[in-house]
RNA sequence: GGAGACGUCGCAUAGUCAGGCCUAGUGCACCACCCUGCUAAGGUGGAGUCCCUUCACGGGGACCAGGGGUUCAAAUCCCCUCGUCUCCGCCA
């Protein structure tokens, strides 16, 4: 949710965000009208409730005898109170909701435009060259005995996997890396529910535009995760908390995404698929220190990257591919050989105070009023990166060999063999 | 799934049976000052969250798990939901 007085205040900041994304900026206008509204409800009822406290103090210390025509007399003011208070109690749900409709504020810098509209900021690493037909990972993973597709999709339908023998070590080996680096940086691991409520759902943001995109379970009104992020952010929801040092965490779950209106996209293998594993970082922070924060976040990610021996690029996503809650995104891209492309690994989003704001997650600041905190959040491991990996480290056999970062996760394993 | 007990402003509790001196008391913890003096004690005062209004000082309203109802008036009475605990049942 957007700060009400930068709404107040500053309406043409909004608007133009709104633009930038592609969003109506007329959001804006019936956002300061549902406000004002309520503002007007509100002085309305608490008028004529003060009326009701004076005369329930009368009534209380009235003898016997006065008693009945006082009493005759607030019986309509019990009646205007009543009213009053539902239309406040209907104009406060009114602009709330209309609140929640506008996104988050695009920071300065961020690109306008879709999809195709972001900037490269950097490429780094050269990419993979073979002196032989490079496989893809799916033949790479069914050569070594790792990925079954066929199996997934008899027991679960399309888009479903098993991973096993040596791309299943893979996959832990991969998550333990990236435990041990965020582990190292300050941040403490989570293991997260991945069924939520749809309260924090809708607070993180994920409920607007693509929530078709998200797994519900009607028996039981609970939302299934796409990342542990959404847990994540609910953590410290209705909390006043300290962030004095910034509080990190890192949050190791299964996700789960409907990947509805993809149809026929990626369709090969498991870089888009409905369940995966994801160790997610997770910041809540003073807003003042977000954006270096921010650059931290992708500092560690590219580490990671690196390390591997992959060659990737950092994007600045434009302003209408970012989620409703980020105020500004940067996607990390792995080459993917058979696919002559760049494939997004990671990505990183700076939510600034929009997410704390629906969840109710505050600090003191210095002159010890409440206010919300930033949040930020980036991918650290996921099991698409699996595909960047085999991809770029195979071999004519068809085997791959193992980053040696990884080797130490797995007994020391220096290549997958083919089987 | 069944039965019962419970849910109060950080923690612990009073208040609920008998609705209105509850503007929710007390203890601990916390902050400031004073006194004293040594790994402490005592005194005075302050202090919750959210909203409306005001340049500000201030003023007003809401909040006793959440929602609804009864009433001039609800922490208190009634209903529903959620959660915690105990016992029983069931179970990967």
């Amino acid at each position: 949710m957007i700060d009400p007085s930068v709404l107040r205040e500053n309406p043409d900041l909004v608007r133009h965000s709104q633009r930038l994304r592609g969003a109506s900026p007329d959001l804006v206008d019936s956002a300061i009208d549902a406000d004002r509204v309520r503002r007007e409800a509100i002085g309305r009822f608490e008028e004529l409730r003060a009326e009701q406290n004076a005369f329930g103090k009368r009534v209380a210390q009235a003898s016997k005898e006065d008693k009945p025509a006082l009493l005759a007399q607030v019986k309509d003011l019990a009646a205007a109170v009543k009213a009053a208070q539902q239309e406040a109690a209907a104009a406060e749900t009114a602009s709330d909701a209309a609140a929640r409709a506008i996104q988050n504020i695009v920071l300065d810098g961020v690109p306008a435009g879709g999809e195709d509209d972001f900037v490269t900021l950097r490429e780094v690493g050269t990419r993979p060259s073979f002196d032989f037909e490079p496989r893809d990972h799916l033949e790479i993973g069914e050569i070594t005995g790792g990925i079954d597709m066929a199996r997934g999709t008899k027991v679960s339908g399309a888009r479903f996997y098993y991973l096993r023998g040596v791309a299943a070590r893979l996959e832990i080996a991969l998550m333990s890396l990236a435990l041990d680096r965020v582990l190292a940086n300050g941040f403490v691991p989570m293991i997260t529910p991945t069924l939520v409520k749809p309260e924090i759902m809708a607070g993180t943001g994920f409920l607007g535009a693509h929530s078709d995109e998200i797994y519900h379970l009607e028996e039981d009104d609970l939302y299934l995760t796409g990342t542990s992020e959404v847990a994540l952010a609910g953590y410290h929801a209705d909390e006043i908390i300290d962030v004095t040092e910034p509080l990190r965490y890192a949050g190791w779950s299964t996700c789960y995404r409907r990947e509805a209106g993809s149809y026929g996209k990626d369709t090969r293998g498991i870089i888009r698929v409905h369940q995966f594993n994801k160790l997610e970082m997770f910041v809540y922070i003073d807003p003042s220190d977000a954006d270096a924060e921010h650059q931290r976040l992708v500092a560690l990610q590219e580490g990671m990257l690196q390390d591997l021996g992959l060659s990737y690029r950092v994007i600045e996503t434009a302003a209408g591919d970012l989620g409703s809650s980020a105020a500004r995104k940067y996607d990390l891209e792995a080459w993917v050989p058979t696919q002559g492309a760049f494939r997004e690994l990671t990505s990183t989003s700076n939510c600034t105070t929009f997410q704390a704001r629906r969840l109710g997650t505050r600090f003191r600041g210095e002159n010890g009023k409440t206010q919300p905190v930033a949040t930020l959040n980036g991918t650290i491991a996921t099991t698409r990166w699996l595909v960047a990996i085999m991809e770029t480290h195979q071999n004519a056999d068809g085997s791959f060999t193992i980053p040696e970062v990884l080797r130490p996760y797995l007994g020391g394993l220096d290549v997958a063999a083919a089987l």
